[in-house]
RNA sequence: UACCCGGUGGUGUAAUUGGCAGCACUAGGGAUUUUGGCUCCCUUAGUCCAGGUUCGAGUCCUGGCCGGGUAGCCA
């Protein structure tokens, strides 16, 4: 079985696991309710982003574990903006999330939700926690309920607002609901337990005061809930079974089960896994936000930000982050996924669905001297030796063409199987040549052009008497074209970003050759014309791109999606340091 | 220093829940090749430590070590 076919199936909501893949432990824990029958044989699981910036690969593992569950087990997967923070949230990131997930290849029906359609049950919810005494009006400001919080060590103390009468909380929260009072006069609290060792038992806010514009819910509201009182909820509302969350809320979980037990409502299970870190990148929000607006990427798309956009923009296909999230697994462990694997990820799906094509990168002109000056052949080109139904092309062939100048040595190094002086290489898809005479600018002494013979028995043809070990790309001259191509690297030079030395900061690691331009491009014909988003295998150099943003009709720009494997590189750099 | 969570080759993740520590990636070697790609084969390398229970422990118990999280009116 080639990798091509497992790869073929790009249905929305469909796993791209093996089926014999082990469980991951949340599939456990799925498989062993389903068999107790905790939620009566249901899924239903949800991605809830708060929409307060650009998605990103780590999301897309949460995408992934979230619809994949509920595709694996016959359930849904809702789609839920986290959108109880005014100050923060817009429609804008609403719509790129929506756009993102959609291309990542899931689909949430007519399930598209959002905290803020609920905040009217959650102050009912609020009013109710009131009258049973489990909340109470504080008139202490943020420093003082801070203070009165104790410490990781030590207790806190009760708010002295904490005894307040049930009818006098109730007045208090209704004027709070209809603008009496100025931001961060005053919060509704939960009476939970300010001695309790987990601080977010000790006694939460629950209610802030915020004189806000929401992007949705415009001027209605100037009091907010907090995520605290708003998620758990919300879950319950849309009969969440398992409610999935990253590590850093596994101290909320108490808090979670709290207020639903208060309230006495459906309770879904919060289960929590480690977030995806990736090496040679940062993941935060804050670190992204921070290289866009100090400009050291081009913007949320820059093709060497791990962004989804980004990693779109890059020429990385939906199908290779699914498999590349089915991959790198699901646990509780704090761990790094070696960058190498999601790289893996996009060569193995495009090896098997890009079309190839010849471009060189860096020209070195060729005369081949026993071909007439008029000479115009084509022969025939295969698209793509994975994939026999992608069939074949033409590509012209003429006396004068551009080689790679990297696959031109005067002195060859041990191994090196390319053209040298007096030496033969094979021109892919067509003949053998030989080097004759190297031209050099007298100068520089730099070499600008090869004078060669070519062969032409060698058509489809062994030599006779010789074995000709090595293979370049080429384009011919006359009817290549001019193109822009971008060669991206990883954005930093250290592996790990979060682990600097006091005093270090991550811009100090930022890879200065991560983008490497070049515009002095040759393409063959056949990829004149390719579209914005077309991806392409570059024979012997990698997969590029043609860019979404900066190409024109004709005049397409192309972005390096990942290099091919490169074992001469590594013998060289072995030479090299010999 | 309180509470919570975690620790299996270099990286990531399994082990039928107490029964031969497997898989993927990486690295190294080889085969094949009109892409130094792909594919195929081989090799190196691991249960944090110390006790205990047991015929048998990665798995259970006790103690320790190491790493992470938590003191927003952010999510």
């Amino acid at each position: 079985m080639t990798t091509s076919k497992r790869h073929a199936d790009d249905t929305p909501n469909r796993p791209d696991d093996s089926p014999t893949r082990p469980l991951n432990f949340i599939e456990q824990i799925v498989e062993d309710d389903l068999r107790t029958g905790k939620f009566q044989g249901r899924v239903q699981t949800r991605f809830p982003p708060e929409p307060n910036g650009y998605l990103h690969i780590g999301h897309a593992k949460s995408i992934c574990l979230n619809f994949g569950l509920a595709a694996r087990y016959g359930g849904l997967c809702n789609l839920r903006f986290d959108d109880t923070n005014p100050c923060k949230e817009e429609m804008e990131y609403v719509e790129s999330i929506k756009e993102d997930v959609r291309w990542l290849g899931f689909d949430w029906g007519d399930r598209e939700f959002f905290a803020s359609d609920y905040f009217e049950q959650l102050y009912q919810w609020a009013e109710q926690m009131i009258l049973s005494g489990d909340a109470f009006v504080c008139d202490l400001n943020n420093e003082q309920i801070r203070e009165y919080r104790g410490t990781l060590t030590e207790p806190g103390r009760n708010s002295p607002f904490r005894e307040r009468s049930v009818p006098e909380n109730l007045d208090l929260f209704r004027r709070m609901r209809a603008g009496e009072f100025p931001d961060g006069s005053r919060t509704l609290r939960a009476k939970a337990d300010m001695a309790h060792p987990n601080l977010n038992m000790r006694d939460p806010v629950m209610y802030r005061i915020l004189h806000a514009h929401h992007h949705r819910t415009g001027d209605t509201w100037c009091i907010y809930p907090m995520y605290d009182f708003t998620h758990g909820q919300s879950d319950s509302i849309e009969r969440i079974t398992h409610s999935i969350c990253t590590l850093e809320f596994e101290n909320h979980r108490r808090l979670y089960d709290w207020y639903l037990d208060r309230l006495g409502i459906y309770h879904p299970q919060q289960i929590e896994f480690a977030r995806l870190n990736l090496t040679y990148t940062v993941m935060s929000k804050r670190k992204l936000l921070e290289l866009v607006q100090e400009k050291r990427v081009s913007g949320w798309d820059d093709p060497r930000l791990p962004t989804l956009r980004g990693l779109r923009r890059r020429g990385y296909t939906p199908e290779a982050i699914r498999r590349f999230c089915d991959r790198i697994g699901v646990a509780k462990f704090h761990s790094y996924i070696d960058v190498t694997v999601l790289e893996n990820s996009v060569r193995e799906h495009l090896n098997a669905t890009a079309p190839r094509v010849m471009a060189v990168l860096r020209p070195l002109r060729v005369v081949l001297t026993n071909v007439p000056q008029e000479h115009v052949e084509h022969v025939a080109a295969i698209n793509n030796p994975e994939d026999p139904s992608a069939g074949a092309r033409q590509v012209p062939f003429t006396r004068e063409l551009f080689i790679e100048r990297d696959d031109f040595r005067e002195e060859a190094p041990k191994k090196f199987f390319r053209l040298v002086p007096g030496g033969e290489v094979r021109l892919r898809c067509a003949y053998i040549i030989r080097c004759d005479e190297v031209i050099k600018d007298e100068s520089t002494g730099e070499v600008i052009e090869l004078r060669c013979t070519c062969d032409r028995k060698t058509l489809g043809k062994k030599p006779v008497g010789r074995k000709v070990k090595g293979v370049i790309h080429w384009v011919a001259a006359s009817t290549c074209r001019k193109v822009q191509v971008r060669l991206y690297d990883r954005l930093y030079t250290r592996e790990r970003l979060d682990d600097l030395p006091p005093g270090e900061d991550a811009n100090q690691y930022l890879n200065p050759n991560s983008l490497e331009v070049i515009d002095d491009c040759r393409i063959e014909p056949s990829a004149a014309e390719a579209q914005p988003g077309q991806r392409f295998q570059f024979e012997r150099l990698g997969y590029f791109c043609v860019d979404s943003r900066d190409s024109q009709p004709g005049q397409p720009v192309f972005n390096r999606t990942v290099p091919l494997r490169d074992t001469w590189a590594k013998i060289d750099k072995a030479n090299k340091s010999r």
